[in-house]
DNA sequence: TATTATAGTTAGACCAATCTAACAAATATA
DNA sequence: TATATTTGTTAGATTGGTCTAACTATAATA
């Protein structure tokens, strides 16, 4: 029983207003702007999916999705993310690019193709902005992002963005050896010069308040109490 | 003006109904049946292509793709081959296995994605079945496929595919240093032994008529007089 | 609590892609 | 050439996804 692009997308909103958003239920309304659909549509289509079981449904409630609708919208998610990881390190698009292509190919339907793509990119666990990549088994972990100044010192983390965008910046970035999904660890913070020790690939750099402003890292330390 | 997957996959079967089996034209039945759908569906669906000027169609006659129709059909032979050689290079699909993702994968649609996946891949010249990949400029050229046993003695060519797709076969295939794409030369045959000296990666070796039965490949040479 | 604003629903229409059933033209053949 | 067969067409229906316009609940607030 295979859903059309426009199911998934429906499932896909849903997930997102509400695991994402950390809300029990979204609203008729709320679901047709995300998708930009009249809230007519959305109504219809809510109906339809409530008949297959994927989601809970009452006149004039809100919505939520059930156990197996949940299951396959965190499926597209994690198609979703993966792509767009395929489109930035194997393709060289940049981060504001890569949405709008893997909006198409999130709904390729194949048994092996995605976690063969999974292996591929050597199992990622962070998208191109930061969010994580649900497993295989779909499960999906919530992640809190910072920014490299506001680490704990002594942690380890992952890069998992940038918050400036600019070309100078990245190729800054490179230069130091980091890039999306490559761990490093806060060694201490030289108050006299504001900047901070960090750790990379065995390396120890150091780098400007300004420059850790703008890198975005997920900590597993820290997110331990933010799972859900 | 961009066209519904439908609109390309009538196109696409015009394509191989005509340029590539060397026809003028199409008759409706034939394009029905290439795409599984009733002639109703499809006589339908041919005037609408006519009237966006993309085919030339009249009543009780045969159709053929107008310029600007096969560029378009081009255009996605172009994204099939390529995703099919993706699936094989870089995620081990098997040869009988793409197809049907490529059919799928085929119509995503972005300005840069498949310039950027063809250099990706290197600018492979024959998918994992031995067909020409067009060219970004829209060219596509037909190619005479040959197995090596049945190739000129001193003629350079491409292998382009396998007609056993044994494990067995395949993995011996790899142990001799050949695969897809990669290009070879007949040095000599062996009458005695009735086998082929071949040059690959300038090194030279001996392989079995057999063996060379086996081995589908494009020759260069051979295939310019045979050029559409 | 009565009124207003917001959120959600229904009915009726449209378009794209498909179908079936009945029919018409072109072609093959006896 | 008359007839039969193949090929192509038309009309009318269906399904999925969308819309607008009119309507009804629910929630907010004066």
């Amino acid at each position: 029983m295979s859903l059309t692009y426009t199911e998934e997308n429906y499932l896909k909103a849903i997930l997102s207003l509400t695991l994402e958003a950390g809300k029990p239920d979204a609203g008729t309304n709320e679901i047709a702007s995300q998708l930009n659909v009249k809230p007519a549509t959305t109504n219809d289509m809510l109906k339809k999916l409530a008949e297959k079981k994927l989601i809970s449904y009452k006149r004039y409630g809100k919505s939520s999705l059930s156990p197996s609708g949940k299951k396959i919208a965190i499926d597209i998610v994690r198609k979703h993310r993966l792509w767009e990881t395929f489109l930035y390190k194997k393709l060289s698009f940049t981060w504001d690019e890569v949405h709008e292509v893997a909006e198409q190919l999130e709904h390729i339907q194949h048994s092996k193709l995605i976690d063969r793509l999974d292996e591929f990119l050597n199992f990622p666990q962070f998208d191109p902005h930061g969010d994580t990549i649900p497993t295989a088994a779909g499960v999906l972990k919530m992640s809190v992002k910072k920014t490299l100044d506001q680490e704990i010192i002594g942690h380890k983390c992952t890069m998992v963005g940038v918050k400036n965008n600019t070309a100078a910046f990245l190729q800054y970035v490179d230069k130091v050896g980091l890039s999306i999904n490559h761990n490093l660890k806060i060694i201490s913070h030289q108050a006299y010069y504001d900047s901070f020790e960090i750790e990379v690939t065995n390396k120890r750099i150091n780098v400007s308040r300004k420059f850790a402003e703008n890198i975005v890292i997920v900590c597993a330390a820290c997110n331990k109490k933010a799972d859900h």
